[in-house]
DNA sequence: ATTACTATTTTGCGAGTAG
DNA sequence: TCTACTCGCAAAATAGTAA
């Protein structure tokens, strides 16, 4: 789903929704309220919401009392996805997006993911090589964050959802990055899920990234996301 | 005009055109290649360029070869003001931008344009004070650029332009601040001509600021932005 | 090749109203 | 009160084509 397929109205809608907090919890709303703000009819503004519900952007309940809104994790990516195409327009010399933070350890969940058979053959697939059975968790500095946010606007390479015996694995959002002196191809990892705000990203690659570059628990280091100036042709 | 009143398609278009830097010069493009790029018709292409030339988003001289397009500052407005929604809504919770900067000395151009008497009666109408003959310029730090341009992004206080028996002053746009430790009112001033990204920020007041401060060259100051959570209701 | 007019089709809005 | 349906009309898209 491109942010382009929704019509102004929608995304109007979706940036209001937001902005009143509507990424984070529920919030009750009836769609008179929505009309009266946008200057629409009621009817339209329910046809609106009926459709981002639709469209997965936003969970809706209804009732003949009001409705209960809230963001999907897709919605907030919705306005990810725009902010980086804001960004890009308003910076078009802009080749690459620069992020530095400092090596921190994770309570091993990275490695237990990673190593799911499930996840691994997509990996092998999708990225072109078979991750190190490992991790490298980096804080992100906190006047990056928002450099980090740039990067969930962009269209990732999803490795699938999944299930075996025991439970189910979300999807997981990949993103090539470099870090700045390693030619070696490397890999941020997001899962679908954690769409709360994280300032932690997982590193993979083929290598052992904490032994190849000898980095120790709070080392700094600094990472390039390259942008590509071409649009996804939905 | 409000960023909300353009249909999704001239929102992309906008952005498409700034993304190929039709922010800063002139770019060579046609109806047709719009359409591929948009899946869209060529006409549809065709009238939403026209559209956006008479709502003064772009300027576009069109020809049997092809067409000439370049934004306005207008058109720039609108992508700052879509930024400034996308912030607000991706951060609910920020009540205010912090932009920190140095002092500079200006070339005294500032002293020389507020003291016109066009533009000395608009400030005390619409600023509610008297501000004295003078402006503070603030050099904003690099890592605090884009919070100016958030600044951009809201809707400006607008000072009208006038001529005088010799020239012409243009539109002159202010946006109530606050310095961080300072109570009295203080106004950011861009001149509308200047879209050109300038990181100098003029300060006017009712208070000579550089004696109140007793600032001096490169005295550090931070300026704060407080947000508003009402959209301008068209 | 272009841009852009006209005719036709499609989409989408708002009014009225049922649940 | 709410949401959300149907219907009639208006706005906008496409196709064909002229310049």
């Amino acid at each position: 789903m491109d942010i382009f397929n929704l019509s102004s109205r929608e995304l109007g809608l979706l940036i209001f929704l937001a902005q009143n907090r509507a990424a984070e919890r529920e919030i009750e709303i009836t769609t008179t309220q929505l009309a009266n703000f946008f200057h629409i009819s009621q009817q339209t503004a329910s046809r609106c919401l009926l459709k981002l519900n639709k469209l997965e952007i936003v969970t809706w309940k209804s009732s003949p009392k009001g409705s209960l809104v809230k963001l999907t994790s897709d919605g907030v990516y919705m306005l990810d996805q725009l902010r980086l195409e804001l960004e890009k327009a308003l910076h078009p010399d802009l080749m690459s997006i620069k992020i530095r933070g400092t090596i921190t350890t994770g309570k091993g969940e990275g490695k237990y993911y990673i190593s799911q058979p499930g996840y691994m053959e997509s990996f092998k697939k999708k990225l072109g090589f078979k991750p190190f059975l490992g991790t490298l968790n980096v804080k992100i500095k906190s006047d990056c964050i928002k450099q980090l946010e740039l990067i969930r606007g962009s269209w990732p390479i999803i490795i699938e959802n999944f299930e075996n015996e025991e439970r189910t694995f979300g999807k997981v959002l990949c993103y090539p990055l470099k870090i700045v002196g390693l030619d070696a191809k490397v890999v941020g990892i997001i899962p679908q899920r954690t769409h709360h705000p994280s300032n932690v990203l997982e590193l993979i690659s083929k290598l052992n990234l904490r032994d190849t570059l000898n980095l120790k628990d709070d080392d700094e280091i600094e990472i390039e996301f390259p942008l590509e100036y071409k649009r996804e042709s939905d």
